[in-house]
DNA sequence: CGCCACGTTGAATTCAGTCAAAGAGCGTGG
DNA sequence: CCACGCTCTTTGACTGAATTCAACGTGGCG
């Protein structure tokens, strides 16, 4: 691996730092082995599947650039969409314990991958304590996500469900520093949408259509701008703190040091 | 711990090593550390919290009796509950990584847990591999529970939610033990399962007494037999694969062996 | 007994779905 | 260059699954 090669790498995983910095108190040298994990790329068309539902995961990898989605297809036809893939996020950590898929993965936008080997995977989760932590809090905030959708299905009417999803959105941009003035590129269409919050696209439409009246946002040519970020947040009910973004708790920083020390014995 | 207290507490834990030994291939020494990692005893009645939302977790516990729930209150006095823990269920394995949970956990039936302490989690971590791979295959499993819940909410009708709940947790009873000739007890109230599913408990009853009407199952004093479990899960569109009951790829053996001699190195 | 939580039933209402059709934007190939 | 085929978006009229409101039954328990 060149240096110039690893410095394009190293570009790349930068949400991935970005995001697991959130976290955890990574050293510089955490912050250099994490932009070198990368050790394959591949690239996905918009639509493409990345991985089938029962196909048996290949290796843990990382999305550099793009949104992919986790769904479900329907015997009828019809989709599920149970969560969005960006910039940073890791996929199939446990790719070695599964012998396969209970979902499929596809690309939304145009989509990069970083694969990392099940080797380096191992030797971050044994060797670099605040990586391992910052890996587990990060599958932590993954399994909130889930919960907090199922919250906005189960009790969140149409309009509370699509203001939630926008929120979740820029808040998840704005962790891996893709968010620009409350803008971000929102490469779903209206159908996604539909899919991802159960409901229909035609609903999807007239929602959206009263969202723009009323001032809230602007959507258009997948750029979402939200215009009155208090207010869609009150008709999502929505409370970031789900997110845990605040990162780890302080005394953790001796548990961190105790691990450190023993991996340092191990080396 | 008198050999006594270990044995009683043992029992308690039996559906943990149950569901955990249906996964990895724990050893004998596995299992015995197992049933000694509790380390002390609480007891709640229905409907008491154990744990509230913006409260810090206090330590991680296994629930050895009963039924809790995971849910969420709504500001205007709903509630959506995320998640069922059935006694073997681990609750927040990542609770040092959390500054304040963002839901809270109650009893449904009167229950008992085990508390486990943090050293001992973190001892089973890093010197026992085939634990600590159970417990992260057991965060999967979590994980796969709740993207199945989203597609129930995003995509199935008052039937359809109210059948895949139901093969769900007779499903998860069968994993630990707990399931007698496709009987189970269910302490869920059918506002419980309202407020699980996304629907009014007015709605539950009608569609509970449709199902017990055309013999799919019967329910009643808090004990549910299902009489045609085809045509529930077909109902349903249920497959329990996404339970990952099968256990983990053969090739995972290496790997085990790999971390296994990276830990009596260490020792 | 009387309270209270839970279960059951009916009638009216509504939010979101269905069906159907037309417009907007875009790449491609004749 | 424009016609076409395509996907995505928009709009209207109608339907329906689930909610709401309201009442009554029922079993346990202090």
């Amino acid at each position: 691996m060149t240096d110039l090669l690893g410095q394009a790498q190293g570009a790349d995983l930068a949400p991935l730092v970005r995001k697991l910095a959130n976290f955890a108190p990574l050293t510089a040298e955490d912050q250099r082995i994490l932009r070198g994990v990368g050790s394959s790329h591949e690239s996905f068309a918009p639509g493409a599947r990345i991985i089938g539902e029962g196909e048996v995961p290949r290796s843990v990898f990382v999305v550099t650039e793009g949104v992919a989605c986790r769904y479900r297809d329907m015997p009828d036809g019809r989709r599920q969409i149970m969560t969005f893939l960006l910039p940073g996020d890791l996929c199939d950590m446990h790719v070695f314990l599964v012998k396969a898929m209970d979902h499929s993965i596809a690309a939304i936008s145009p989509v990069r991958l970083a694969g990392v080997s099940r080797d380096t995977v191992l030797d971050l989760l044994f060797n670099r304590p605040r990586i391992a932590a910052a890996l587990w809090w990060s599958s932590l905030q993954e399994e909130a996500i889930l919960r907090e959708r199922i919250v906005a299905l189960g009790r969140r009417n149409a309009h509370g469900r699509i203001a939630y999803l926008l929120c979740e959105i820029l808040w998840r941009c704005e962790a891996v520093g893709l968010e620009l003035d409350r803008a971000v590129s929102l490469p779903l269409s209206q159908v996604d949408l539909a899919d991802t919050l159960g409901l229909t696209p035609v609903h999807v439409n007239r929602v959206l259509k009263q969202l723009r009246n009323s001032g809230l946002i602007m959507l258009a040519n997948r750029m979402l701008t939200v215009l009155d970020l208090p207010r869609l947040q009150a008709m999502a009910g929505f409370d970031s703190s789900y997110l845990h973004l605040g990162g780890a708790p302080e005394e953790i920083a001796e548990v961190f040091d105790q691990l450190e020390s023993r991996a340092r014995a191990r080396a």
